[in-house]
DNA sequence: ATGAGGCTTCGGCCACGGCCGAAACATCCA
DNA sequence: TGGATGTTTCGGCCGTGGCCGAAGCCTCAT
């Protein structure tokens, strides 16, 4: 054995999940309305109540209540502020879930699936949590493949920094060594991990490597968020950036599927 | 670009996840009953209404009602045979929502766990969805690292059979090129993924090669199923082939969090 | 200080859905 | 052919929980 057997605090108590506590958890994500709420919040933003009444289409009261509940069940954590309540989801293990339901949602049977009027911008580029997702994200792992950045592994499923691309990051401002705020238990966050993007079905980054790039591409002002939506806006400064530092294609919008139409 | 750009049929359909949908399969997900029931077919195993009714905890109606919701939105799906009519999760996707959601019921706010009764041969080894988990797997999975036939990578998310270790699970009598029962849409399940182990917190085998690895060592009598749990048991043959032919150290139930006892 | 905006609490309405017992249906066995 | 076993359908009960409007708080702006 090497090093898997890394010093993981094992002791802190491996109980089974019971089918009880599973089934608090799924079922406040079986709610419509906390549905969209926590769909919203898989955007990486904090959200106000209000914005998150919005998205779920009900009132504020019920919104408040199922925030309440959402938080109390450590769904998702509140920090105040002022005259604002910012709730985001409380742990990458949660992102997770949803993640999962996402994949689990599109693979599923044929059924009707209407593609909403914003689906062009979002398929474009979106955030995910907290990290880069949509054809630019997959574009981008690409170049930084291409580039020996990143080597990718075992048909896309795994990929990891080379001793070079480390060095290249480090030099676009990325601290590969932060602590990337793991959920509790002493878990540590993994560096570079690959997701599966649900819209390319093809694996964009991940990880703490992928929240950091999203972070710094975001303070760059090389993407930046549209309000009120998952999707992200790549500006001239950043297409331009990206293509002189990251050798991403020029012709990154045309994918396997054919370039994508954005609504105006 | 490398061989990422494998011929995935993207025009399928990218349409995006609803919050309706999403809400539907963790509303499914969210009762107690069914819960439970889809616990128990994380094991792997097809099982009856009357099985999934005991496990539940409810009565056949109530349980047949439950199946047939689950059954009509895609989460599990039917075989008749004969007097039974057996029960399986529909898709790997719906086991990956599973999965989440255990890791984020045990990762949670330490609320009251408490340790059932089977869980120190739960703990060994047992079958999550179609692949072999608890202590014994992650053993597994040192020792054919330590032996040169899978290599890990990033910090263990990810693993890899080398040339000969494909040599030697052939040998074995795994079909690593088989076809791997992917849930529909032409997607192939992955040949060999890591599996974060929610009981021991370190990686083990799943996709394809820890599915096939699963069915032989079952197929060959060294693991055998617990009736009514997901538990297994290693048999005396089944211990001295994995010794005599994985390299398996003698040791393996001692890990890191000490040795098991199994309840009596 | 006074007002405005945002959020939460309270109270009450109503529907959805889980649960069971009884009975119908299907399949296998004797 | 009859009876035993496993499964589903039907009917009805009842609790849980989502929803909103009105009113109360709190924080900031004027």
């Amino acid at each position: 054995m090497s090093g898997m057997n890394a010093p993981l605090p094992l002791d802190a108590a491996p109980a089974f999940a019971s089918g009880a506590r599973i089934a608090e958890i799924a079922a406040l994500l079986g709610d419509p309305a906390r549905a969209n709420m926590l769909l919203a919040l898989m955007g990486g933003q904090a959200l106000t109540p209000g914005e998150l009444a919005r998205h779920a289409g009900v009132s504020a009261p019920t919104t408040s209540g199922h925030l309440a509940k959402l938080a109390a069940a450590g769904v998702v954590a509140a920090r105040a502020q002022g005259r604002h309540r910012y709730y985001r989801l409380a742990s990458p293990e949660i992102a997770e879930v949803l993640h999962a339901l996402m994949v689990a949602a599109t693979a599923g049977p044929p059924r009707h699936r209407p593609p909403g009027p914003r689906d062009g911008a979002l398929r474009l580029a979106r955030s995910c949590y907290d990290h880069l997702a949509g054809r630019l994200a997959v574009a981008l792992l690409g170049a930084l493949e291409a580039q020996g950045h990143v080597r990718l592994s075992n048909e896309g499923e795994a990929a990891e920094p080379t001793p070079q691309g480390r060095e290249f990051l480090a030099a676009f401002g990325l601290d590969l060594d932060g602590p990337g705020q793991g959920s509790g238990q002493g878990s540590r966050r993994p560096l570079c991990r690959t997701c599966l993007d649900w819209s390319e079905r093809r694996p964009h980054l991940s990880g703490r490597l992928g929240a950091g790039l999203l972070e710094r591409l975001l303070v760059l002002g090389w993407l930046t968020r549209v309000p009120g939506s998952r999707a992200l806006t790549l500006t001239r400064a950043g297409e331009a950036g990206l293509i002189a530092t990251f050798h991403l294609p020029r012709d990154w919008r045309e994918g396997a599927g054919g370039p994508i139409r954005v609504a105006s």
